[in-house]
DNA sequence: AGCACGCCGACT
DNA sequence: GTCGGCGTGCTC
């Protein structure tokens, strides 16, 4: 019999090999290949490929060692997403995994420890609903929308703990940042050590024995991100995606430019799953497929405990006259402290000043690679003042005169979270003056990427201000999401732009996204919450409808766009990258690869443009939109993978995250 | 993707 | 005289 192996790590799509015919698809096998011998996995019975010199297989090492489903699921990803059959079983088999297969590990042990708290009124209404889907074992993808401290998580936990009763087993999937700690324990505390984590921070051979503990079926709920949706679980029912908006479902960095999110639907349909979308901000394109039926959707729109949410006002930063926080942000962080209280100061900035800039001649310091202005940095864990590129992370020593006329001293333009924490931690000051008695230094916790650089250190952070020890968190997108601290009353956006302005379709989506989220964290204890968004656009749709939180007016005013514009839901992209170090040739080769798609007449082409970021490090960047109908059959759009010019190179991305 | 082959610069 | 740079080409 002749068969088709896939082999991961090779960008080669698959191999043709004669064997007995006692092979099945899913076998996991090994082949010569060259001169050496090396892993691979049958995805093929009675190939058709016409090659002349077929070498044979040596052994079957693990018969079905992945169901037929998934290999399906393998498949289509490769198909949809133009990659290879190679290129996907790299994420679906991690090279640690082959080395020593078949590994035993030890039992699971079921430890049921916390009492379910009981589910409000809409969450019984979203359960009900799921678990009646399960018990029909029929595939149906379901988008959970629920407000900000609504309850998602204990839907997913009556769901999963359903399944589990029922003998069968779960996958959640989490966005990669977060590491959601809190959703862990969350499942670790209702589902004991049947419950497993797949986080990055794994060592290699931890990952190993996870991945054969999972295979074995040695664990009910598995945890993971998105290259988890790979994972052959034995009885899998229902998928959840958390935070199904979160663009870190999507690989953007290399092929296959899969959606984990996506990925997952199409699991549950070739596996017949219940899958659970849950979000508080969803996706345009999910939101959408749940007004055509697509998805069903449920809503949760009340906190739990009857809670409500915060109340937030803007703070228009035009009429501020360049104060990084208002007065007014001021003094109720000043008052939130008195009441004892804590906050959440959030930028999306980090370093201390994004600028620095000459008053003689306009000098802006940039990056010699990027040509992107450097952002200055105070010193960091031991390290010295410096500043540093942001997108190619190039850094060099802090200067103090302009190299360009020699005459000026250089000024800070702009904040970062490192000059916001001196103003917070001189407000404090001021406040401790002002009310004498209590002690309040020490009450800023920074929180940003220069901060924790290493797992766990944010955690660190995190159980330092969940204790009290602190009264103030301040940082970056890290502090939107994770955790939940119930003696937060204050929220305050220092700036709600940042994003806005992106030259990307989804910038406003984005930015609804972000704050939505952040304000989220206000008021989700017993005491109500407010939320201070300061803003030079307070009349800007995505600005507006957050501090509406108006979730669907988002939608509407959005879709309306998307729809005059023709822009996903409505239309397909494809983006197609041209990077080298030729400015001149990427150029050339881009214009010959635009020229080329023009020719076919069902899609539209844009570009070639320069990138937002045309150079970066030694790199120069140009790319290319298409934009076709849903029905056009993009598979034809194949051969642009199959492109190798040299000195260029081109990177394929179907329904890409960020087109700049 | 890896890995070999192949033709041009700074070293024992 | 060699070690090694990464451009090009092939793997069933």
């Amino acid at each position: 019999m002749k068969v088709d192996v896939a082999i991961p790590r090779t960008k080669i799509d698959m191999f043709t090999y004669d064997c007995d015919d006692d092979v099945h698809v899913g076998d996991l096998v090994l082949v010569p290949l060259r001169n050496k011998t090396t892993h691979g996995v049958v995805v093929n019975l009675n190939s058709k490929r016409p090659i002349s010199k077929l070498k044979k297989i040596i052994r079957i090492v693990h018969d079905r060692f992945i169901p037929e489903s998934l290999i399906a699921l393998y498949q289509w990803i490769a198909d949809y997403y133009l990659a290879t059959m190679g290129e996907v079983l790299r994420l679906a088999l991690p090279s640690k995994i082959l080395k020593d297969p078949d590994m035993d590990v030890p039992p699971a042990q079921p430890v049921v420890t916390a009492q379910p708290p009981t589910p409000t009124l809409p969450q019984t209404a979203a359960i009900q609903e799921i678990i009646a889907n399960l018990d029909a074992h029929r595939f149906k993808t379901y988008l959970l929308y629920g407000i900000t401290g609504s309850g998602k998580t204990e839907v997913y936990l009556r769901a999963a703990d359903h399944v589990i009763t029922q003998g069968g087993r779960v996958l959640i999937l989490v966005p990669e940042i977060s590491l959601t700690p809190l959703l862990y324990s969350r499942f670790k505390e209702r589902f004991g050590d049947e419950t497993i984590t797949i986080h990055s921070g794994l060592t290699q051979k931890q990952r190993r024995i996870a991945w054969y503990a999972i295979h074995q079926g040695k664990y009910k709920v598995i945890i993971g991100p998105r290259s988890a949706v790979f994972v052959p679980i034995p009885d899998l029912k229902m998928i959840v995606v958390d935070e199904e908006h979160d663009t870190s479902y999507k690989e953007h960095e290399r092929m296959p430019h899969y959606n984990a999110r996506d990925s997952a639907v199409m699991r549950g349909k070739l596996e017949n799953l219940t899958v659970v979308l849950g979000s508080a901000t969803p996706q345009i394109e999910s939101y959408h497929n749940a007004q055509i039926g697509k998805y069903a959707l449920l809503t949760l729109e009340e906190r739990i405990e009857k809670r409500s949410l915060p109340q937030i006002t803007m703070i228009d930063l035009r009429s501020e006259n360049k104060r990084f926080i208002s007065p007014a942000l001021e003094t109720k962080l000043q008052h939130t402290l008195a009441q004892g209280e804590q906050a959440i100061i959030f930028l999306n900035r980090r370093g201390f000043a994004p600028h620095l800039i000459c008053p003689k001649c306009g000098y802006v310091v940039r990056c010699k690679f990027c040509g992107l202005p450097m952002v200055y940095h105070k010193p960091n864990h031991g390290e010295g003042a410096t500043l540093s590129c942001h997108i190619c992370s190039h850094k060099t020593k802090k200067i103090s005169i302009c190299p360009h006329c020699h005459r000026g001293t250089l000024l800070y333009r702009g904040a970062g979270t490192q000059r916001i924490e001196e103003m917070v931690n001189r407000i404090v000051a001021d406040l401790q003056d002002k009310e004498k008695t209590k002690d309040i230094s020490d009450c800023v916790l920074r929180l940003d990427r220069d901060i924790a650089r290493k797992r766990g250190q944010a955690e660190e952070i995190f159980e330092k201000f969940e204790r009290g020890d602190a009264r103030i968190l301040l940082g970056t997108q890290l502090v939107t999401k994770g955790f939940d601290f119930p003696d937060v009353t204050l929220v305050g956006i220092v700036n709600a732009d940042v994003i806005i302005n992106l030259p990307d379709f989804r910038s406003s989506e984005r930015t609804f996204q972000m704050l939505t989220q952040v304000a989220g964290r206000s008021g989700r204890g017993a005491k109500k919450g407010i939320v201070l968004m300061q803003t030079f656009h307070p009349e800007q749709y995505a600005i507006l409808f957050s501090q509406l939180q108006d979730y669907r007016k988002f939608y509407e005013h959005e879709i309306r766009t998307r729809k005059e514009l023709d822009f996903p839901p409505f239309a397909r992209l494809v983006l197609v990258r041209v990077k080298g170090q030729n400015a001149d040739r990427i150029a050339r080769e881009a214009e010959k690869i635009a020229q080329r798609l023009k020719r076919i007449k069902e899609i539209a082409v844009y570009g070639p443009n320069r990138s937002f970021y045309y150079k970066v490090r030694k790199d120069y960047r140009v790319f290319i939109l298409v934009k076709m109908q849903k029905n056009f059959n993009h598979a034809r759009l194949r051969f642009l993978t199959e492109l190798k010019p040299s000195g260029c190179t081109i990177d394929v991305d179907v329904d890409p995250m960020d087109v700049f």
